[in-house]
DNA sequence: ATCGGTGTATCGGTCCTATAATACACTGAA
DNA sequence: TTCAGTGTATTATAGGACCGATACACCGAT
């Protein structure tokens, strides 16, 4: 589940474990309810530290994609699909938020961004 | 032209003076092969380094918004219509193509893009 | 009660970025 | 030539992000 980690990359260690695990639950391979590696094992596994291990967790439980329970361990969040589905867009609200702040800050407006939109992921648009 | 320049926000003195000059040259304030303040002059009058200013100026220029000339001054770039529109497309596919990358590492997929765009942007959109 | 598992909290070091400071080099007019 | 204006280059400082080390606190089985 975390054989793409890689120390080497720029982006950080917790981002890319948080990525692992949210593609993990999104494929179905970490079911909800189920246990997550533990922060000691999971950082003897990838030779990090247990503290970088604790902030992708930690990233995780401020999505509500999984529960922190002290002295338990790390478990995925039973979450209806329609939760599940609402956060997701509340978060890409977020990121389009943030993407159109950038585009004006360059001078590109509204229609070269749903241009490129449509050119990178084939998705047509209309006004 | 630069009213809106504050060294406590979070994004860097020189993004936020590149960005003055883009709005500044897209709204027709500064005309093309107009002069831009000096790099000293701004400082100056902005009260930060002139290094500062300097490095906005070279971000321009490596878009090909102005031209620095060594003893003489920065200056709004001649292109043609055509060309900008290209750049600003340019520019608009490495934006959404980070997006991209964004949303992918949460599990956001561009479904959910492509409807948060259209709640933001009042863009309708199709498959 | 104890012990081996778990997460929690805090500190320090390293690296990178943004900004500043300062000295340099070019241009055009007096 | 000289000088006041301009951009250029190099180095130094402050701050933050990332990661590691280490000590602490909780839970459940024995």
């Amino acid at each position: 589940m975390f054989s793409s980690i890689d120390p080497r990359s720029p982006v950080p260690l917790y981002e890319q474990i948080a990525a692992c695990v949210r593609v993990a639950v999104a494929s179905g391979e970490l079911a909800a309810g189920e246990a997550l590696p533990s922060v000691r094992g999971l950082a003897r596994e990838l030779r990090i530290n247990p503290a970088t291990v604790v902030q992708a967790y930690r990233d995780l439980a401020a999505d509500g994609f999984v529960e922190m329970r002290h002295g338990q361990g790390t478990f995925v969040q039973e979450v209806s699909p329609l939760l599940r589905r609402e956060e997701r867009a509340v978060q890409a609200r977020e990121l389009i938020r943030r993407l159109l702040e950038d585009a004006a800050r360059r001078g590109i407006g509204v229609d070269d961004l749903s241009r490129a939109f449509q050119v990178e992921t084939g998705v047509e648009i209309r006004e």
